[in-house]
This record gives C-alpha cells, sequence and structure tokens, in this order.
DNA sequence: ACAGGATGTCTAGCGTTGCTAGAATGCGGC
DNA sequence: GCCGCATTCTAGCAACGCTAGACATCCTGT
C-alpha cells in the first residue's frame, strides 16, 4: 500500500470518529429526535450519503455512539469502584445511576433505541464484556452465583434509571431506593442460608 | 339530547374503542413500527384524519393503548397474586414477568414508548394506580417503606424484563434471577436491621 | 316536506424522514 | 499530460405524521 493510500485510510477512520462524536453531542444537547442524517451530515460538513459509506445506516450509528459509550461507563463505573474500596458496591451503583441521569441520550443510545449490538454471546464486543464485569467485581470471588447477582444488579439499577428519567417514578427517593437497594443485593454477610 | 345524537355518541365511543384495540393488534403482530397512521385508518376502514378526530396525534393513540395495557396488567397481577396466597410476591413478580414477555408490543407502549401519561402525580390514572397498588400490596400492611420496596420491585422486574426482550441479558437464566430477587426483596422476616 | 346549517368525512397535499441512483469531481499512477 | 478509478455531491424516491379545504350527510326549524 502506498503512503498516501495510508494517509486516506487515516483521514477516513478520523471522519468516522468524527461522526459518532458529532452524533453524540448533537444527541445530547437536542435529543436524539434532532439527531437526522441530513442534521448531522450538516454538522461533519458533508453530504447524506457519505454518512452511509461508513455505516450501514441511522441505526448503525446510534450502535457505534453506544459503543462508544460503554467505554465511558466502564471506566467510569471502575473508577467510582477502586475510589471507595470499603464500599465498592455502593459506589458502583451511586456511579452507575449518575451516568444515567447526567448523560440520558447517550444512555439511551445504550439501552433503549434500537441496536445491533450483541449482548451476551460470544461476539459481545469487549467493551460491553468490560461494563458488565465491573458488576460482577462487586461481589465476591467465591461466590457462584455472581454473575447471576450481576445480572440482577445491573436490571435493578437499570429499572429506577430509565422508570425515574422517564418520571415514571419520582426522582425524590432516588437516594432511599439506592440504599435499600444496595442493602439488599449485597453478598458482604456469608450465605446464612434461610431455609423458610 | 336527543336520541339519534345519543347514538352517534355511542358510535363514536365505539369507533374510539375501535382504533386503541386496531392499533393494539396491528402492534402485537408486527411491532409498533408498522403501526402508520394511513395502515391504522386501513385497519379502521376509515381515512387518516378521523384518526385526529379521536385523538391528538399519533402518541395519544399509543398513549391510550398504554392506558388499557394497565388495566390488563393490574387484573392480571392481582389475579396472580390472589391465586397463591402463601407466597403472592412470588406469584406477582412471575406474572409480571410473564405479562412482559407475552405481549412485548403492549408492554413497550405502556413503559418504553414516549407517552404522555402522568405517573406518580395526583392525575396519575386510576389503572396506573391499580397496577402500582398491586406491588405494593405484597408488603406486609405494618412495612412503613412498603412504597419504597414497591418501587425498587417494580424498577427490578423492568429491568429484568427490557433487558431480557431486547437481548441485553439471556433469557435461560429467567427462573434464577426471579428466584434471588423474590429472595431479596422478600419482607417475610421482621426487620432484624443489621447495624453493620 | 323541504331548505339551511351544522356536523362529519374524504381527497389532496405539505414538510420531513431514511436512504439511494447516477452525475460530477478530484486524485493517483503511467 | 492524460487516463482511470475512487470519492463526493446533486437530485430524487417512497413513506412518515399531520392538516386544509372540498364534499357529503344528517339534523333541525318552518
Amino acid at each position: 500500500m502506498s503512503a498516501t493510500g495510508e494517509r486516506r485510510e487515516r483521514d477516513r477512520a478520523h471522519r468516522h470518529q468524527l461522526i459518532i462524536t458529532a452524533a453524540r453531542d448533537l444527541a445530547e444537547t437536542e435529543g436524539w429526535d434532532a439527531v437526522t442524517t441530513r442534521r448531522l451530515a450538516e454538522r461533519v460538513e458533508y453530504s447524506q450519503p457519505v454518512l452511509y459509506s461508513h455505516f450501514d445506516g441511522k441505526d448503525a450509528i446510534v450502535g457505534a455512539v453506544a459503543l462508544a459509550g460503554f467505554d465511558d461507563l466502564a471506566t467510569h463505573l471502575r473508577h467510582a469502584r477502586q475510589s471507595a474500596p470499603d464500599r465498592p458496591l455502593r459506589a458502583l451503583c451511586r456511579a452507575y445511576l449518575g451516568f444515567a441521569t447526567e448523560r440520558p441520550a447517550l444512555y439511551q443510545a445504550m439501552f433503549i433505541l434500537p441496536t445491533d449490538l450483541k449482548f451476551a454471546s460470544t461476539e459481545t464486543p469487549p467493551p460491553l464484556r468490560a461494563a458488565f464485569d465491573e458488576f460482577v467485581s462487586c461481589f465476591r470471588p467465591d461466590n457462584e452465583r455472581r454473575e447471576l447477582f450481576a445480572e440482577v444488579l445491573w436490571s435493578a439499577l437499570h429499572g429506577i434509571a430509565v422508570l425515574s428519567d422517564s418520571g415514571r417514578i419520582p426522582l425524590s427517593g432516588q437516594e432511599q431506593r439506592l440504599d435499600f437497594l444496595v442493602d439488599r443485593l449485597a453478598d458482604t454477610t456469608p450465605p446464612m442460608q434461610a431455609p423458610t
């Protein structure tokens, strides 16, 4: 491959990223409804068909934004967990809800809008796996069901995030809900399986 | 009011309901993307503008479907709870997840698609309140925080429902997740507040 | 019974959407 | 310098939610 060919490839990759960040910025300032192919093309200062030479369609662009979001989320959760070694679970939960409320558009792309991303399979992109592993890391390695714990914890947090974001539960009791959830889902205490 | 006027009013109410059920059926068989004003008008055998004489717009139609869905959900949950008096919480959770997986389109209208429904306020429609009260009823009346419990339980179930529906967590472990959740969130045991 | 008015319904069309075919442009290699 | 290929743009399609104005229908008052 020639040198100029490499440069063109770099430019192309750069523009690829430009489209993704432009879509994210536009969504975060004006909502995903405002992210049309025309407005997005105008933002990156190219015509519409250029978008389709980089992505299969609008959904694929949203998916790319979501994928990048999982990288953000994973590092966000990791930092929170590591900065509070004594109570990693609580710190992670708080960070998760913070991420969802502070970046609602990005969160929507990741969890609500239709996307082609493959979850929980062999072809799951690494950023998704990394984010999920942050949840798993909140439980003790000797807990054989920590993946299950992580799934339920994640689900509960997602439910709280999305229901409060859409106004279906009030924002006022958020802190108490978080406290309650952490209390109930932590595995810090030994099994103590009550026979009931 | 004249007799014929009453008849016209009845016809109108009948058609109102016809639009709602047509929208729901179309969504349940082909998904909400297929519910366009044109196709819906064709289904009810009227022209498009008729829809707008009954509803403010497409979102309002979705909202009407959602509102009717809350009636369905409330009775569904109540029956499940009453048919298993010994373990109402578990029965309700199972029924909730069953509702979400068996009627995904209706569930989407209720919880995911944009809607004008007012939740958790003084003007909350009775069906919504009734459905939520089913959650509250799973906890003991002397539990001062049963509303909080209900909110978190609902959120967790919603999270599980939506994440598994969109393939973000596998369907395989659903039963175990449900068991785990019920175990952790039940208030059957007395306070036993551990000081930690 | 019949004209006039109000009510209800439809046809036709506007602006916008995601997406694409074919023309026009510009670059690299000989 | 010129040809050939890749890239980019202009222009347009079908479908979307929604609405204005024409048309038809029914009720009412004389």
